[in-house]
DNA sequence: ACCCAGGTGGCCC
DNA sequence: GGGCCACATGGG
Protein backbone atom coordinates (compact mmCIF):
# COMPACT_ATOMS: atom_id res chain seq x y z
CA UNK A 1 0.00 0.00 0.00
CA UNK A 2 1.18 3.74 -0.92
CA UNK A 3 1.80 6.76 1.47
CA UNK A 4 -1.08 7.86 0.12
CA UNK A 5 -3.09 5.13 0.68
CA UNK A 6 -1.76 4.71 4.05
CA UNK A 7 -2.93 8.43 5.09
CA UNK A 8 -6.74 7.46 3.05
CA UNK A 9 -7.16 4.73 5.60
CA UNK A 10 -5.81 7.46 8.53
CA UNK A 11 -8.37 10.06 7.26
CA UNK A 12 -11.18 8.15 6.83
CA UNK A 13 -10.92 7.16 10.77
CA UNK A 14 -10.71 10.86 11.22
CA UNK A 15 -13.34 11.85 9.41
CA UNK A 16 -15.48 8.90 10.59
CA UNK A 17 -14.99 10.12 14.31
CA UNK A 18 -15.47 14.13 13.93
CA UNK A 19 -19.28 13.16 11.73
CA UNK A 20 -20.24 10.24 14.05
CA UNK A 21 -18.90 10.55 17.23
CA UNK A 22 -17.04 7.51 19.55
CA UNK A 23 -19.23 4.62 19.38
CA UNK A 24 -18.01 3.26 22.55
CA UNK A 25 -18.67 -0.36 21.35
CA UNK A 26 -18.88 -3.34 22.31
CA UNK A 27 -22.59 -2.78 24.57
CA UNK A 28 -22.41 -5.31 27.13
CA UNK A 29 -21.99 -4.91 30.62
CA UNK A 30 -19.70 -8.00 31.05
CA UNK A 31 -17.01 -10.02 28.98
CA UNK A 32 -19.24 -12.87 29.17
CA UNK A 33 -22.01 -11.00 27.52
CA UNK A 34 -20.08 -9.50 24.66
CA UNK A 35 -19.09 -13.02 23.43
CA UNK A 36 -22.60 -14.00 23.63
CA UNK A 37 -23.77 -10.87 21.64
CA UNK A 38 -20.48 -11.80 19.30
CA UNK A 39 -21.98 -15.20 18.72
CA UNK A 40 -25.78 -14.07 18.63
CA UNK A 41 -25.31 -11.17 16.01
CA UNK A 42 -24.37 -13.59 13.39
CA UNK A 43 -26.07 -12.20 10.27
CA UNK A 44 -28.44 -10.85 13.14
CA UNK A 45 -30.26 -7.63 13.68
CA UNK A 46 -28.86 -6.10 17.24
CA UNK A 47 -32.32 -5.70 18.16
CA UNK A 48 -33.23 -9.00 18.36
CA UNK A 49 -29.73 -9.92 20.17
CA UNK A 50 -30.77 -7.47 22.98
CA UNK A 51 -34.60 -9.34 22.92
CA UNK A 52 -32.09 -12.95 23.37
CA UNK A 53 -29.82 -11.37 25.75
CA UNK A 54 -32.61 -10.16 27.83
CA UNK A 55 -34.54 -13.21 27.69
CA UNK A 56 -31.07 -15.12 29.00
CA UNK A 57 -30.72 -12.38 32.24
CA UNK A 58 -34.32 -13.22 32.89
CA UNK A 59 -33.95 -16.32 33.02
CA UNK A 60 -30.66 -16.05 35.56
CA UNK A 61 -28.85 -17.90 32.56
CA UNK A 62 -25.85 -15.18 31.77
CA UNK A 63 -23.10 -17.26 33.24
CA UNK A 64 -21.19 -20.43 31.61
CA UNK A 65 -22.30 -22.79 34.67
CA UNK A 66 -26.06 -21.65 34.12
CA UNK A 67 -25.46 -22.40 30.49
CA UNK A 68 -23.60 -25.20 30.58
CA UNK A 69 -26.45 -26.82 33.09
CA UNK A 70 -29.45 -25.47 30.88
CA UNK A 71 -31.26 -28.16 28.59
CA UNK A 72 -30.81 -27.52 24.92
CA UNK A 73 -34.47 -26.87 24.41
CA UNK A 74 -34.80 -24.14 26.98
CA UNK A 75 -31.41 -22.40 25.53
CA UNK A 76 -33.39 -22.75 22.19
CA UNK A 77 -36.26 -21.19 22.77
CA UNK A 78 -34.41 -17.98 25.29
CA UNK A 79 -32.47 -17.41 22.35
CA UNK A 80 -35.27 -18.04 19.16
CA UNK A 81 -35.09 -14.18 18.82
CA UNK A 82 -32.14 -14.22 16.48
CA UNK A 83 -32.79 -16.22 13.93
CA UNK A 84 -30.20 -19.59 12.96
CA UNK A 85 -31.04 -20.29 16.87
CA UNK A 86 -30.58 -23.40 16.87
CA UNK A 87 -27.19 -23.39 15.74
CA UNK A 88 -26.50 -20.70 17.72
CA UNK A 89 -27.48 -22.74 21.11
CA UNK A 90 -24.98 -25.70 19.80
CA UNK A 91 -21.95 -22.86 19.63
CA UNK A 92 -22.78 -21.43 22.54
CA UNK A 93 -23.02 -24.48 24.23
CA UNK A 94 -19.75 -25.79 22.73
CA UNK A 95 -17.92 -22.75 24.03
CA UNK A 96 -18.86 -22.65 27.68
CA UNK A 97 -17.96 -26.20 27.33
CA UNK A 98 -14.92 -25.18 26.18
CA UNK A 99 -14.53 -22.90 28.83
CA UNK A 100 -15.22 -25.03 31.77
CA UNK A 101 -13.05 -27.95 30.34
CA UNK A 102 -9.83 -25.85 29.32
CA UNK A 103 -9.51 -22.41 31.70
CA UNK A 104 -12.00 -23.44 34.62
CA UNK A 105 -14.90 -21.25 33.43
CA UNK A 106 -13.25 -18.37 33.52
CA UNK A 107 -12.40 -15.59 30.30
CA UNK A 108 -8.88 -14.36 31.91
CA UNK A 109 -7.85 -17.84 31.53
CA UNK A 110 -9.06 -18.42 27.88
CA UNK A 111 -7.49 -14.82 26.88
CA UNK A 112 -4.15 -15.42 28.77
CA UNK A 113 -2.19 -16.55 26.45
CA UNK A 114 -0.45 -14.83 23.34
CA UNK A 115 -2.98 -13.18 20.59
CA UNK A 116 -2.60 -15.41 17.88
CA UNK A 117 -3.08 -18.92 20.09
CA UNK A 118 -5.76 -17.49 21.74
CA UNK A 119 -7.62 -16.82 17.79
CA UNK A 120 -6.59 -19.90 16.40
CA UNK A 121 -8.65 -22.09 20.00
CA UNK A 122 -11.62 -19.72 19.31
CA UNK A 123 -11.83 -20.53 15.39
CA UNK A 124 -11.60 -24.58 16.41
CA UNK A 125 -14.84 -24.11 17.83
CA UNK A 126 -17.40 -24.90 15.14
CA UNK A 127 -20.16 -21.50 15.09
CA UNK A 128 -16.87 -19.29 15.58
CA UNK A 129 -15.14 -17.85 12.23
CA UNK A 130 -13.02 -14.98 11.58
CA UNK A 131 -15.47 -12.09 12.64
CA UNK A 132 -16.36 -13.51 15.45
CA UNK A 133 -13.40 -14.44 16.58
CA UNK A 134 -11.51 -10.97 16.34
CA UNK A 135 -14.87 -9.33 18.08
CA UNK A 136 -14.36 -11.62 21.08
CA UNK A 137 -10.53 -11.30 21.30
CA UNK A 138 -11.01 -7.27 20.47
CA UNK A 139 -14.17 -6.32 22.52
CA UNK A 140 -13.92 -9.22 25.53
CA UNK A 141 -10.37 -9.61 25.47
CA UNK A 142 -9.23 -6.40 24.66
CA UNK A 143 -6.21 -7.95 22.46
CA UNK A 144 -5.31 -5.71 19.00
CA UNK A 145 -7.02 -8.09 16.44
CA UNK A 146 -9.05 -5.97 14.23
CA UNK A 147 -12.67 -6.79 13.41
CA UNK A 148 -13.58 -6.99 10.16
CA UNK A 149 -17.12 -7.21 8.27
CA UNK A 150 -19.30 -6.96 5.39
CA UNK A 151 -19.66 -2.91 5.71
CA UNK A 152 -15.89 -3.03 6.29
CA UNK A 153 -15.29 -5.27 3.10
CA UNK A 154 -17.49 -2.75 0.90
CA UNK A 155 -16.42 0.71 2.36
CA UNK A 156 -12.72 -0.24 1.68
CA UNK A 157 -13.59 -1.68 -1.81
CA UNK A 158 -15.63 1.89 -2.84
CA UNK A 159 -12.86 3.92 -1.43
CA UNK A 160 -10.34 2.15 -3.84
CA UNK A 161 -8.14 0.53 -0.71
CA UNK A 162 -7.99 -2.60 -2.02
CA UNK A 163 -10.28 -4.55 -4.56
CA UNK A 164 -9.89 -7.46 -2.01
CA UNK A 165 -13.11 -9.21 -0.64
CA UNK A 166 -11.17 -11.51 1.44
CA UNK A 167 -11.15 -11.36 5.15
CA UNK A 168 -7.41 -12.22 6.06
CA UNK A 169 -6.16 -9.80 3.18
CA UNK A 170 -8.76 -6.85 4.56
CA UNK A 171 -7.81 -7.27 8.29
CA UNK A 172 -3.92 -6.86 7.43
CA UNK A 173 -4.80 -3.57 5.34
CA UNK A 174 -6.03 -2.39 8.93
CA UNK A 175 -3.13 -3.78 11.08
CA UNK A 176 -0.14 -3.11 8.95
CA UNK A 177 -1.41 0.61 8.39
CA UNK A 178 -3.10 1.64 12.01
CA UNK A 179 -1.07 2.10 15.13
CA UNK A 180 -1.90 -1.14 17.25
CA UNK A 181 -3.99 0.65 19.46
CA UNK A 182 -6.73 -1.29 21.38
CA UNK A 183 -9.07 1.95 21.41
CA UNK A 184 -8.60 3.01 17.70
CA UNK A 185 -9.44 -0.57 16.82
CA UNK A 186 -11.86 -0.71 18.78
CA UNK A 187 -13.55 2.84 17.63
CA UNK A 188 -13.07 2.05 13.72
CA UNK A 189 -14.99 -1.24 13.78
CA UNK A 190 -17.62 0.60 15.27
CA UNK A 191 -17.35 3.75 12.99
CA UNK A 192 -17.43 1.69 9.60
CA UNK A 193 -20.53 -0.43 10.75
CA UNK A 194 -22.38 3.00 11.85
CA UNK A 195 -21.40 4.13 7.64
CA UNK A 196 -22.42 0.72 6.42
CA UNK A 197 -25.98 1.05 8.16
CA UNK A 198 -26.66 4.11 7.03
CA UNK A 199 -24.94 5.00 3.46
CA UNK A 200 -23.18 1.56 2.32
CA UNK A 201 -25.94 -0.62 1.53
CA UNK A 202 -25.95 -2.65 -1.46
CA UNK A 203 -27.80 0.05 -2.87
CA UNK A 204 -25.85 3.09 -1.43
CA UNK A 205 -27.20 6.02 -0.14
CA UNK A 206 -24.75 8.68 -1.00
CA UNK A 207 -26.48 11.75 -0.06
CA UNK A 208 -24.69 13.36 3.31
CA UNK A 209 -22.35 11.27 3.03
CA UNK A 210 -18.91 12.12 4.87
CA UNK A 211 -16.93 10.21 2.71
CA UNK A 212 -18.81 11.07 -0.58
CA UNK A 213 -15.37 12.91 -2.10
CA UNK A 214 -13.19 9.97 -1.26
CA UNK A 215 -15.34 7.53 -3.00
CA UNK A 216 -14.40 5.50 -6.40
CA UNK A 217 -17.86 3.88 -6.37
CA UNK A 218 -19.53 3.90 -10.10
CA UNK A 219 -21.63 7.01 -10.22
CA UNK A 220 -24.40 7.34 -12.19
CA UNK A 221 -25.79 3.83 -11.68
CA UNK A 222 -29.33 3.38 -10.77
CA UNK A 223 -29.51 3.57 -6.95
CA UNK A 224 -26.45 5.69 -6.44
CA UNK A 225 -27.37 9.13 -5.42
CA UNK A 226 -23.87 10.61 -5.57
CA UNK A 227 -23.86 14.01 -6.82
CA UNK A 228 -23.28 15.00 -10.28
C1' DA B 1 -44.47 -9.63 -0.98
C1' DC B 2 -40.17 -8.67 -0.79
C1' DC B 3 -35.23 -7.40 1.21
C1' DC B 4 -31.94 -7.42 4.66
C1' DA B 5 -29.48 -7.87 9.26
C1' DG B 6 -22.34 -6.25 12.84
C1' DG B 7 -21.67 -14.82 9.59
C1' DT B 8 -20.43 -19.75 9.40
C1' DG B 9 -19.68 -24.19 7.49
C1' DG B 10 -20.26 -27.61 3.93
C1' DC B 11 -19.79 -28.88 -0.67
C1' DC B 12 -18.49 -28.11 -5.48
C1' DC B 13 -15.25 -26.96 -9.10
C1' DG C 1 -9.18 -19.36 -4.21
C1' DG C 2 -14.33 -18.40 -5.59
C1' DG C 3 -19.52 -19.60 -5.94
C1' DC C 4 -23.67 -21.49 -4.02
C1' DC C 5 -26.50 -23.04 -0.33
C1' DA C 6 -28.82 -23.83 4.40
C1' DC C 7 -29.44 -21.85 8.62
C1' DA C 8 -34.40 -18.60 10.86
C1' DT C 9 -36.38 -14.56 13.22
C1' DG C 10 -38.12 -9.80 13.00
C1' DG C 11 -38.39 -5.04 11.13
C1' DG C 12 -38.88 -1.83 7.19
Amino acid sequence: MSATEHLKLLSTYEKLLSHFGRQGWWPGESAFEVVLGAILTQRANWRNVEKAIGNLKRAAIMSPDAIANASRRKLENLLRPVGFFRQKTTTIRNFVRHLIGHHEASLDGLFDAELGEVRGELLSLKGIGDETADSILLYAGSKPSFVVDAYTIRIVNRLGLTDSKQYSRVKELFESNLPKDIEVYKEFHALLVALGKKFCKATPLCANCPLLSDCTFPRNVQGNVHSQ
